[in-house]
RNA sequence: UGCCCGAUGGUGUAAUUGGCAACACGUCUGACUCUGGAUCAGAAGAGUCUAGGUUCGACCCCUAGUCGGGCAACCA
């Protein structure tokens, strides 16, 4: 039972490495010994499983070093954000368990100290407005990334004359893309970010948050540093392919901060799951071309479809952890994921029978007319769960699969002449099947054993196999949603030529059925969970009214079938 | 052809910082079971990208290469 055996006890987990680096910073005292994280989404789109790596670390270690984690959007270019995505990403952090209390930030917040640090820049000589418009600068003065770009012709205008026109930008007075403000760096670097990189353009856009007041809006590298130097953040972490910009937000912060606190970038290997996409541009293709019913598909790698799907915020963090932090590109297999909400429902979830396949079973030799209220147990790995009654009778409905004609060696279910054990009830013998004109099975007749029902403790025998009914009368009809893999390919993005991902959706990704459930279910509310016995999670869908709607959110696992595919 | 990052079983992540590789998922056995679930017990599977070097000793340090990823948006 118990898992830790004495002596292993003690084990204590290793760190990561951003772990291994904030202990050191905090052993040497650094920062007063704060550690401050922020999670800085741009509400562009809604949040996925990678997100949620990110959300798991940032919040974990502030949780582990008794520090903060901010809240902050990342909302420097109103042309792509919008407040939809700003309040499914909260409440998505929220559900996931995290709280990052009263610091809900907003890169917009910063936009006036943002604009006083630029015309610091532009004082310093670190800064100028150029008048080159984006084809021309690419294509004659960046170089590329073998060659060494050159200066453009506006890079030495004096302070005032950058003064002026960076203030005329900002009231208004040019065009989107006439002009932006750059930082005078070095045009020859090895790294492209840092031959003169924009810090501001101008975008005649409303923007969600500040409306119209700014026509000038800082970009990704400038807002960031700065921001996290605001915030007080001393941890700034992101995903690898941000370690290139390094350079620049050290620069950046360089040019203003004047105290020995600073903030530092540290990047790790985004999250990357087999049979699945993680590109928010694609996910939103998936959305907007109706390949998905939308981002709460629950085929969707988003939270909000994983939480539609039936998962947990437990196991979705669980799975956070087991994934690790580290450096090197990885590619987690799916699995990982079903295990963890495996592992987190086995232990919670309410045990039900439903049929999804039904085929209707008579037992011959029980009464026409009576029912018995049998008893069954909710979770057996949870005894406080107690036990409920369900209602049994002469006619019932098993799974089509449960029952063979000709069986195979090791199959232990229901055919001719054998007996099974009905989940909580009797022992049953098969004695004939009836079949329509095309062969197939209508009806299978049994009979029962009344000394061998459950719980008694009187059945003489043992029978190899147990199966799930459920009783034709007191049925509840449900629509019961089974899905798949959204993509068939191990690698969505690995494709013939001249396809693209969406060449690689699974067409069976959703299969719909009609299931029939023990009446329990009949209470139950969107998002409660269940585990039907045998089968697999299943949770009851939003699109629930009369009649139940109920998503299969992972299979059980299934050695039998697994034996035979 | 430039710069940056990385490389450990099938997949991830470790190895307390130089002392002959561990954990998880997955796979396969077996036990148990009124869920072919769960649980339990066990097994297979890497000698750490390659070649040199330092060292009594290298996954770890050095050198050179190989392979993979990233970078040339007025995106983040």
């Amino acid at each position: 039972m118990v898992k830790n055996s004495p002596d292993n006890t003690e084990k204590k987990k290793s760190l990561n490495f951003i772990q291994q680096i904030i202990e050191k910073d905090l052993a040497e005292g650094k920062n007063e010994k704060r550690v401050h994280t922020r999670f800085p989404p741009e509400p562009n789109g809604y949040l996925h499983i990678g997100h949620a790596k990110s959300i798991c670390l940032n919040f974990g270690l502030a949780e582990k070093y008794n520090g903060l984690c901010n809240l902050r959007f990342d909302d420097t270019n109103p042309l792509k954000e919008d407040v939809e995505y700003v309040d499914s990403i909260k409440e998505d952090i929220q559900w996931l368990g995290f709280d990052w209390e009263d610091r809900e930030y907003y890169a917009s917040d910063y936009f006036q100290q943002l604009y006083e640090w630029a015309i610091k820049l532009i004082m310093d000589g670190k800064a100028y407005v150029d008048d080159l418009d984006q084809e021309d600068f690419a294509k004659n003065y960046r170089g590329t990334v073998n060659t060494p770009g050159k200066p453009s012709p506006y890079r030495d205008r004096s302070i005032e004359e950058n003064l002026e026109l960076f203030e005329k930008m900002k009231k208004g007075e040019f065009p989107d893309g006439s002009k932006v403000l750059r930082a005078k760096i070095n045009m020859a670097s090895p790294n492209m970010l840092m031959r003169d990189p924009a810090l501001y353009r101008i975008k005649h856009a409303s923007h969600h948050r500040t409306g119209d007041k700014w026509c000038i809006y800082p970009m990704y590298d400038y807002a960031h540093g700065q921001s996290d130097y605001i915030e007080g953040i001393t941890h700034s972490i992101c995903t690898l392919e941000f370690d290139i910009h390094r350079p620049l937000y050290d620069w950046l912060l360089e040019q203003i901060v004047d105290t020995k606190y600073r903030p530092h970038q540290y990047e790790f290997a985004r999250l990357n799951l087999s049979y699945t996409i993680m590109s928010k541009r694609k996910l939103l293709q998936l959305v907007q071309e109706k390949y998905v019913s939308g981002w709460d598909d629950p085929r969707m790698p988003t939270i909000s479809g994983l939480r539609r799907r039936g998962y947990t915020p437990e196991s979705i963090r669980y799975f956070a952890d087991k994934v690790g932090v580290a450096k090197r590109d990885n590619v987690i297999d799916v699995a990982l994921l079903e295990h963890s909400i495996r592992e987190d429902l086995n232990k919670k979830a309410q045990r039900l029978m439903a049929v999804l396949d039904p085929v209707k079973l008579v037992i011959d030799n029980y009464p026409d007319s009576e029912t018995e209220e049998l008893e069954a147990v909710n979770n057996p790995e949870d005894e406080s769960m107690g036990k409920r009654k369900v209602p049994f009778s002469k006619e019932l409905y098993i799974e089509r699969k449960d029952f063979m004609e000709d069986p195979p060696r090791k199959f232990f279910r229901l055919a001719p002449d054998r007996e099974v054990r009905l989940r909580y009830a009797y022992i049953i013998k098969c004695v004939s099947v009836e079949k329509d004109d095309e062969g197939n099975i209508n009806t299978i007749h049994c009979t029962y054993d009344p000394e061998t029902k459950s719980g008694t403790g009187k059945a003489q025998r043992k029978v190899k196999g147990t199966i799930h009914w459920v009783s034709a009368d007191h049925a509840i009809d449900a629509e019961v949603r089974l899905y798949d893999r959204l993509f068939n390919n191990e690698d969505p993005n690995e494709t013939e030529e001249g396809k693209d991902f969406t060449s690689n959706i699974n067409p069976d990704s959703l299969n719909i059925v009609q299931g029939k459930i023990e009446p329990f279910i009949k209470d139950a509310e969107a998002g409660d969970k269940f585990q039907f016995e045998r089968t697999g999670y299943f949770c009851v869908d939003k699109d629930s009214s009369e009649k139940l709607v109920i998503n299969r959110t992972v299979p059980l696992r299934d050695s039998w079938a697994k034996k035979n595919q």
